[in-house]
DNA sequence: CCCGGAACCTGAAGGC
DNA sequence: TGCCTTCAGGTTCCGG
């Protein structure tokens, strides 16, 4: 599942291919794809428009045009954006993006994934919370987001609008790292847990994005090869394993229709 | 504003 | 073998 991480890797690894390509047409085989503007105007608009630069918020993945809009994509659970047609099939593709040269196969077989063509990246990235790897994002940052909050951090950690960028693995590696259980109400969290839980989760965005991404299910990178994150997951996914550090079998809960993980005994 | 649950999707996995 | 149920999860929407 595509977070901060594997979205950052298909941004760095897309860049060098895409910039600078003129768009000479778009094929779309699942019209509900594009949220906006309508699939006729999504397929007219964009052709004959040359790509600047590829961006990132959170999990939202932009291509910058010449013409200064911008367009827009989420992968949801189970988007890749592939540069070969066959890699790893030719299943499951909902739409093609054709450039002069070059052709972007957006694979995405749960249909979750959505594109955007806008004038301002703001009117789909707006309510996003910080970006946890930028400096602006400090510990005190952090603590402001969490006070007086009553939902379980884990809960907290994977709304976007607190923090860009953070889902599902990530939180539950984060809280790990940090030795905080996921159901503690995030406004109960002292201000050395919220200082560990801080660098927690910079290092585990950090090494998964040296990781190129984890690839649980469905995640590919544009060329087709898969993210190594997850070999190092130390409860994510972790299914009826023990904890590498105590060697206590680890929890499975759900926390907001969410499975979740954790070591009973490291996390507190 | 804050919180929690359903809906959107389809394939994989498990039960009988 | 095969049908049926459950699970997976990012975001949005809705109700309390």
């Amino acid at each position: 599942m595509p977070e901060l991480p594997e979205v950052e890797t298909v941004r760095t690894e897309l860049e060098p291919y895409v910039t600078g390509r003129k768009i000479t047409g778009v094929e779309l085989f699942w019209e509900r794809i594009v949220k906006q503007p309508s699939a006729d105007e999504f397929r007219s608009r964009l052709v004959g428009k040359k790509i600047t630069g590829l961006g990132r918020n959170g999990k939202y993945l932009s291509f910058q045009l010449d013409s200064g809009e911008a367009l827009i994509f989420h992968l949801k659970m189970s988007g890749s954006l592939l540069l070969k047609a066959g890699s790893p099939d030719g299943k499951y593709v909902r739409a093609v993006i054709h450039m002069d040269g070059l052709d972007l196969y957006f694979r995405d077989p749960r249909k979750f994934g959505v594109m955007w063509l806008v004038d301002d990246i703001k009117s789909v990235t707006g309510k996003l919370g910080p970006e946890p790897l930028e400096p602006g994002f400090t510990g005190d940052v952090l603590a402001d987001l969490l006070h007086g909050r009553k939902a379980p951090i884990k809960a907290v950690l994977c709304d976007q609008t607190v923090i860009a960028g953070i889902g599902n693995m990530y939180a539950d590696e984060a809280l790990f790292a940090a030795g905080i259980k996921p159901l503690r109400a995030a406004g109960s969290l002292s201000r050395k847990e919220i200082t560990k839980l801080h660098g927690a989760i910079k290092q585990v965005l950090l090494q998964a994005i040296g990781e190129k991404g984890a690839s649980v299910v469905n995640y590919y990178r544009p060329g087709g090869e898969l993210g190594k994150a997850h070999f190092q997951f130390q409860v994510a996914h972790r299914r009826g394993q023990n904890c590498n550090v105590c060697g206590t079998p680890l929890k499975r809960i759900t926390v907001r229709n969410r499975g979740t993980y954790f070591c009973p005994k490291c996390q507190h």
